[in-house]
DNA sequence: ATAATAAAAGATATTATTGTCCTTTATAGT
DNA sequence: ACTATAAAGGACAATAATATCTTTTATTAT
């Protein structure tokens, strides 16, 4: 469904949101110890997660990774997925096919269509502030 | 969401069951140009599903793939997703959690439930012979 | 100023996927 | 038997994804 990199990217953002609501700023090394990660990799996607703004990340001493809880109010799944893996989810073919639409479908393509909407809605509909109240539960868990 | 291999596999397939069904076994050249495939590749794919018995191959002159009519009414999309890709798409963690069920879930499982059981219940239920029926309409491609 | 901490950036390595090439086996027709 | 056709199989190559290592930059505290 996603790459690797865009699997790590949700889990870590979930920690970080998580752990930003109760007012930690994480270190790269707890995360990729909290999500089961190899640290250097999501290092990297980290760093991607920065520059796109899904987290805010600050140097030095008592720096660390966070989200402001305002943003977690507003920030979606989809907005994650969209850094690592595009929009080849929501609007790539099936079938591997380069045009695909409507008027010129593949065989699977009102077939797909359906199911990729609810994919896109349950992306887009699910903020991160919405998991991390969901995590108090204490039920839900993101390694291994 | 699929992997090329497995995209090859069921544009192949759908244009292999299409033709048998007009009374024509075709030939690896005549398939990858027709599904616009690399052809060695392919070859190799049209080996696993004839294996795995979603096609039928005979050597030799007048050779070439096909499909018995009877069996594109019971074969699905399915079956031939899960020769490629396993059941990873039905089975596997959306964050990549080796260890993710009810029981134990990651934050998205439950959201993911229903939108992996209407993907399966698609694939389930088409049927190749649905396909090419759908196909004798002449709107649905298989190339570029 | 210096040392310690932590992310950013760049270069490189490993692995998996995708793709190609060449040889072998099976079958049909002459 | 010989030739042509076409799939099967094995070995190899290219590319992309995943992962690691090292250096640099920014910040804090002493």
């Amino acid at each position: 469904m996603f790459s690797k990199s865009c699997e790590y990217a949700l889990r870590a953002t979930i920690f970080i949101a998580q752990q930003s609501h109760i007012g930690h700023k994480v270190s790269l090394t707890t995360i990729s110890e909290a999500i089961d990660s190899p640290q250097a990799f999501t290092a990297k996607i980290l760093q991607q997660l920065t520059k796109n703004n899904i987290v805010n990340a600050i140097k030095g001493p008592h720096g660390g990774f966070f989200i402001e809880t305002e943003a977690m109010k507003t920030l979606n799944l989809s907005a994650v997925v969209e850094v690592l893996d595009g929009n080849s989810i929501y609007m790539g073919c099936g079938l591997g096919l380069k045009q695909c639409n409507d008027k010129k479908p593949c065989p699977l393509h009102f077939k797909f269509i359906a199911i990729r909407e609810e994919l896109k809605t349950m992306l887009e509909t699910t903020t991160l502030l919405m998991l991390v109240n969901d995590m108090e539960l204490d039920i839900f868990h993101l390694k291994t």
